[in-house]
RNA sequence: AGGCUGCCGUAGUCUG
């Protein structure tokens, strides 16, 4: 009975790394599949060294990986950056024969599209003895990733040919695509289609198609979305993103009543909701509701982040509000102890600049310490 | 019996 590994993935699923890594250090007889449970919640939420960390010290331990380990590092792997980790592992898993599994298959397939390589991606592919919607979705994730559109869609046509029906997921993925490329129409000629071989949209494809109006500045097809969205969603899947991304929608289509109105409906609002809301009034340059809408949040008990301050700041520059910015300015971080970045100056420079002060836009610029962007 | 692969909210990243 391994009640470790679970608890350890029931953990890393919840975010809670920390105390995911807490259960592993008391583990009195650390087997397996704890160490690879504890790798595959690193790996999951994108903390792909510490997780590559854990699988040298595993092996230093003298554990050899299985099947499922290197599914768990790979998934790290598909960070370009650890793009050699990942090549250094597929040869491991050919050597010993792993690379016709299906799940590593898949994640080798899915490793290399990620990292451009779809060269790469189709040998794996082609020595796999099956393919199912997952492989199969890899691939048209690759071609999207690079921009190939057509390449995408075919590959989407060709897994069909292939005889596998394309999931929620393998739709979204071009979905996505397209919405990326500011391609409405397609986006919603495809969204009709999905719905036409009998799935039902979920929050995601929402998302998806929300993306594109805000690419395209589609108000018109956000709001059709909006009205079906909220009709056909389940209020346990992804309601809060959902509603999110309607507020953003809205605040960069540039109305802000209605990114307000959803805003009014919700019934829980944590701190991306409201910097999704203060973005939109950044961009309106209505300072005073913004200032109040701040305030509100502090009241609200949401802690502001470095992003908040980029909106506030960005209508102090934008209404040339030089004492005010000030006082956020230091609020930020004597109050609230966020990290200044280089975002944060950017937008004071801007606001010296633009109320004529070039002398103290030119000093901040000289003396600040970040390379300038 | 137990760890496992593809899409996912403000922002970020890259390019300009």
């Amino acid at each position: 009975l391994n009640i470790c590994g679970s608890l350890i993935g029931m953990y890393a699923q919840c975010c809670k790394l920390l105390e995911a890594c807490e259960v592993f250090e008391k583990v009195p007889v650390r087997d397996l599949i704890v160490w690879t449970a504890l790798i595959g919640g690193y790996a999951e939420h994108g903390k792909c060294k510490e997780a590559l960390e854990w699988l040298e010290q595993m092996q230093q331990h003298g554990f050899t990986p299985d099947c499922l380990t290197y599914v768990c590092a790979l998934q790290a792997c598909c960070d370009m950056k650890e793009a050699d980790m990942g090549q250094t592992l597929y040869s491991q898993v050919v050597k010993k024969g792993m690379n016709q599994d299906l799940c590593i298959g898949n994640a080798l397939v899915d490793f290399h599209a990620k990292c451009g390589m779809l060269a790469e991606s189709w040998e794996v592919f082609d020595t796999l003895p099956f393919r199912d919607v997952v492989s199969w979705t890899s691939l048209v994730g690759g071609y999207a990733e690079q921009g190939h559109l057509e390449k995408a869609l075919e590959c989407f046509q060709a897994m069909q040919l292939d005889g596998i029906v394309p999931d929620v997921v393998a739709w979204n993925t071009l979905i996505l695509a397209y919405a990326e490329h500011s391609k409405c129409e397609k986006v919603y000629e495809l969204y009709a289609q999905m719905q036409e071989q009998g799935l039902s949209p979920n929050s995601v494809i929402f998302l998806s198609i929300l993306h594109g109006c805000i690419v395209a500045l589609a108000m018109d097809v956000g709001k059709r979305v909006h009205v079906q969205a909220l009709r056909v969603s389940k209020p346990d899947d992804n309601r809060l993103a959902l509603e999110t991304a309607l507020v953003d929608m809205y605040g960069k289509c540039g109305s802000i009543f209605d990114a307000v109105e959803v805003f009014t409906s919700m019934s829980t609002r944590d701190l991306v909701a409201w910097n999704a809301l203060l973005a939109g009034y950044a961009l309106q340059g209505d300072s005073e509701t913004l200032f109040s809408l701040f305030e509100m949040m502090i009241f609200r008990s949401v802690q502001p982040d470095g992003d908040t301050f980029r909106s506030v700041l960005i209508v102090c520059s934008h209404a040339g509000l030089l004492m005010e910015s000030q006082k956020y300015w230091k609020a930020m971080t004597e109050s609230f102890g966020i990290t200044k970045t280089i975002k944060h100056l950017t937008c004071i420079i801007d606001l010296f600049a633009r109320v004529g002060n070039l002398a103290a836009a030119g000093l901040i610029l000289e003396r600040m310490p970040f390379q300038p962007d």
